[in-house]
DNA sequence: TTATGTGCAAATACTTTGCCTTTAC
DNA sequence: GTAAAGGCAAAGTATTTGCACATAA
């Protein structure tokens, strides 16, 4: 997910590189965390504040069609955007704090093959999430 | 997910027990599928067609809150409930047909378990969906 | 030049809420 | 009788769309 990518993705859908396709890029090649639309409104505002808002959302469905950019929504309903270049993983939500936790398991993936195949169906994608609290702390939700 | 579960929700929380709550409880307990708001609604509304979507909604979020009920999102974007009285399972849903096959496997359970401690978390929650297709058939999504 | 992209405001889809009326207990 | 629940319509969210103007190629 950077400029070049854009400028790949341009190429081959003939569309056009604009002055507003480059900051929405950039702030999210900058963005390392799974920020929501409105955060990724405010850190391209702040670049370039004449930036609307229909604007990010049609660049931020363009890119997750063109596969660079991937949405989640873990449980509290909002949107959320990660660059979709970075390593395939699943998501370990801290229900204390919010913090979202990045991880891959090998065996993971293996095990949900193997089940998907059980019931006779090839895997063509897969969400997983888990939700926690840090050892030793209140086990309630939220 | 049935009457009973009703009376015992209303006598802890001291609610009423209202013909609407009772008739949306009948067309829940009788779902065995996983239908959207919209598909509740018209289920209640062959029953009493007076109920109004307000009380649906407030209904299933009391319903949410008192852990009979759960909420699903698959990809699609629109919310599906499910009772919750049925054993833990997850889902893998058919790209092709949209159908919705259910499944659990308890080395995955144990597998995500082990992998929440590694973090240093307690597993307070999780989700899983599969996305498959048939075997034999087109492995393009939608 | 001209089709594509943008900004704005209105529309949409889903869900919640305010307020007044009805009803369970 | 009284507080909780319901019905209706209005208000919220989050996102998409129609249209006139701006602009990349």
């Amino acid at each position: 997910m950077t400029l070049s990518h854009l400028k790949k993705i341009c190429r081959e859908k003939s569309l056009r590189m604009t002055a507003q396709r480059r900051v929405i890029i950039r702030v999210l090649s900058e963005s390392h965390d799974h920020p929501a639309v409105e955060e990724v409104y405010q850190r391209i505002k702040n670049i370039d504040p004449k930036i609307s808002l229909a604007t990010l959302y049609r660049t931020l469905r363009l890119f997750q069609e063109a596969h660079i950019l991937k949405r989640h929504e873990f449980g509290d309903g909002i949107s959320r955007y990660e660059n979709a270049s970075v390593k395939h993983h699943h998501h370990l939500i801290d229900k204390c704090t919010g913090e979202i936790i990045e991880f891959h398991d090998d065996q993971l993936e293996a095990l949900q093959q193997e089940i998907a195949k059980k019931l006779g169906y090839e895997l063509v994608g897969h969400r997983l999430e888990l939700y926690g609290v840090p050892f030793g702390k209140d086990k309630k939700k939220k």
